[in-house]
DNA sequence: TACTTCCGTCTCATTATGTGAGATGCAAGT
DNA sequence: ACTTGCATCTCACATAATGAGACGGAAGTA
């Protein structure tokens, strides 16, 4: 099978990758692994250390860098955005509602994906918004499938309770009146990763007027079915 | 700053995977952003497709491929293993026990690092042996700091029940007598990753003779205590 | 509808880059 | 003390990568 890429430098350069996935390897391992010559295997290692693409352990061994970590998260980050994106416009078009995609990030979550309402009264949430962890549906969704510990620091000042998130567990979405702000309702239920870890939530929000004050009565399920969706299409694309 | 790795290829390459880590990106915006020639950049991200560390989405898009997700965690295996390696010696000289490192796979627990004792009666597992999450003190603790959905399907034909766990989370061990194989005894503890989940199992093993029916509260506390450090180490080095 | 603009893809003459044989220095082994 | 093996470096040279320009097609505009 042709292996060329076209691009010489590229193709050795992925081969020095490839044999470094195996664990951390001398430049003499390097050599035979790939079958380079010497210089070169050693100039190209040392252009990816550069880079932080590959790193040195204590032995001065080559090691994968830290650099991949970075670049990872942020293809894992592409991923959930593509999935969700058409996914959210659905959802906004089915309920009338804003809707958005939370993210844990420490003691805050982080609006990575949404769709506006256009017009009227509508609830606002740009992307790149942090909001507190301590409030809101999207909040209680993030922590109700967290270890118990992480599950009890979380609860500590929140504007929520450990049977109400056995709540959440039990339905499968959580809502939330006038938390993160007066007169605005929510919806949230979790999206998961391949191996079934909650990574993220999908909500809905707007004014409790419109929203009654059992937003999850009338729209559960549509955005447990959104939510699904998304974790599916992870689940596809994964390999 | 001097940015240049002395591979000029690599130089180029880098700087369209550092363009892409900000999202989805066609080739004339990655022209903008690199400052390269349109077909350079083609002919370099064509290149990398091909190797699977750029991808294109639906739009025809570029984007971060599969393959750092892949390589990052190949990265992060790796320096789990390079800290843990030395203080697992210091485990098996203190305790005189071989000592294991182990990770959840799904249904089974894999040793993906140990220090066997290298005289007499002892328990060997090389490294690579899969176990079941069903038995064993390894899988107590890779357990019960899951949440609550995910440890109470774990339970299911366990060898251990939800009071014993509780209780591994209170003492932060876990010890077990004959439940992997008759006549073997375990002590287990949590390593956590740098957001402070539970990530891997230390473990020591060894005879029920030597380490007698009460395992946990010989080593109970050394067995914490390298766990911790590896923590440390991996927390340490994130950056 | 016709025309213009912009983008992705490809070609190929040119040249700058990457290659690797061989040298050097040092650590480890005998 | 000597030998071996490894990482690092040099530099003449061959080749791979470059990018101006061409081409085709999609999108935008009048």
């Amino acid at each position: 099978m042709d292996n060329s890429s076209g691009v010489g430098v590229i193709d050795k350069a992925a081969a020095v990758l490839d044999a470094l996935e195996a664990g951390p390897t001398t430049l003499a391992q390097l050599v035979a692994a790939t079958g380079l010559s010497r210089p070169t295997v050693h100039r190209l290692a040392q252009a990816l250390v550069h880079h932080r693409l590959v790193g040195k352990d204590v032995h001065g061994r080559f090691v994968l860098g830290s650099r991949l970590v970075e670049l990872a998260s942020a293809a894992g980050e592409d991923r959930l955005i593509a999935a969700a994106g058409p996914l959210l416009i659905q959802l906004r078009d089915a309920t009338g509602e804003s809707s958005q995609v939370f993210r844990r990030q420490g003691d805050s979550r982080v609006c990575v994906a949404s769709a506006e309402r256009p017009v009227g009264l509508r609830d606002t949430i740009p992307v790149g918004t942090q909001l507190s962890m301590r409030a809101g549906s999207a909040a209680q969704v993030l922590l109700a499938w967290e270890d118990h510990e992480r599950l009890l620091d979380g609860l500590q000042n929140a504007r929520f309770t450990p049977t109400i998130l056995a709540g959440v567990r039990r339905r499968g979405w959580a809502q939330s009146l006038g938390e993160r702000e007066p007169g605005v309702a929510s919806v949230s239920a979790p999206v998961r990763g391949p191996s079934g870890r909650v990574i993220a939530a999908v909500s809905i929000s707007g004014p409790i007027e419109r929203l009654t004050r059992q937003p999850g009565r009338l729209h559960g399920d549509i955005v447990c079915q959104i939510a699904a969706q998304i974790s599916e299409a992870l689940r596809q694309n994964g390999e």
